[in-house]
DNA sequence: TCTCATGTTTAGGT
DNA sequence: GACCTAAACATGAG
């Protein structure tokens, strides 16, 4: 479920249901959270920051992050208890095995928006500055940083990284900058045609590189390990990916 | 049946 | 404090 852009079809889902000034009426679930504090809020604002899925009232907003597995129904319920559970007049949010927090204050303090891969305010200039504040990381580290790249996950950092040829374990401050630039062009471009793919429910069959044993331009095995700090299963092309190190 | 993975936080060690 | 590792969470695809 939950790269960038999964968490913005579930932000228009939400957003569909129109609960900008409806009354939180009922709250439940097993979330370690002060929930009586949500009861009664007023929704203001429907947002997403990356993978974080906000929910926003005055001077209070819900997070909800959906990890790996985490799930959701809108007007409709899993059999097990959900994380938290929001029931308005005509509508009922679940959300199931998430990590929930409620942020104190102006959204706006805690998220900077430009950072969002997915964001009207994305900035790419910010982005190559973050890069080349982090000279020493791989590639391969950088596409699933949330600070840089708030949104991208496995899926696109090794897509991301398979379309510009820029080999995993190359090093940011090695790579030429207009080799960057693409790096990052693509992050956004990627990912939202990974929006409209997931919604087409079509996403698997555009994988290029993802869970692939084969290279698609030309055909020799990839290449299949756990790279850099983050340990996450790289796959990618030696010949085709080149390596600045 | 079993393994593993679109992710992050936290606790503990050095 | 920096840096690393493992555990925890807990679902569902293959």
């Amino acid at each position: 479920m939950p790269e960038g852009p999964s968490i913005v079809i579930m932000r228009e889902a939400v957003e569909a249901l129109h609960l900008k000034g409806k009354e939180v009426l009922h709250v439940a679930g097993n979330a370690k959270i002060d929930k009586e504090r949500l009861r009664h809020q007023k929704v203001k604002a429907v947002r997403s920051w990356g993978k974080h899925f906000l929910l926003c009232f005055k001077d209070l907003t819900l997070r909800v992050h959906l990890l790996m597995f985490g799930s959701y129904r809108i007007n409709e319920r899993k059999d097990t208890t959900p994380r938290l559970s929001l029931g308005f007049k005509d509508a009922e949010l679940n959300f199931y095995t998430c990590s929930v927090k409620l942020l104190d204050g102006d959204v706006n303090d805690h998220y900077d928006w430009s950072r969002d891969i997915m964001s009207e305010q994305w900035d790419p200039a910010q982005a190559l500055k973050h890069l080349k504040e982090h000279p020493d990381m791989l590639a391969c580290d950088a596409l699933l940083d949330q600070d840089i790249f708030a949104g991208s996950g496995n899926i696109i950092k090794n897509e991301v990284l398979f379309i510009t040829r820029i080999h995993p374990q190359s090093v940011i401050g090695k790579i030429p900058q207009a080799r960057l630039k693409a790096m990052i062009k693509e992050v956004r471009d990627y990912s939202f045609k990974f929006l409209e793919w997931k919604k087409a429910l079509r996403l698997k069959q555009h994988w290029l590189a993802y869970t692939k044993t084969t290279c698609p331009r030309c055909h020799i095995p990839f290449k299949k390990q756990q790279l850099g700090k983050t340990k996450r299963r790289s796959f990618f092309c030696d010949n085709c990916q080149k390596l600045y190190a």
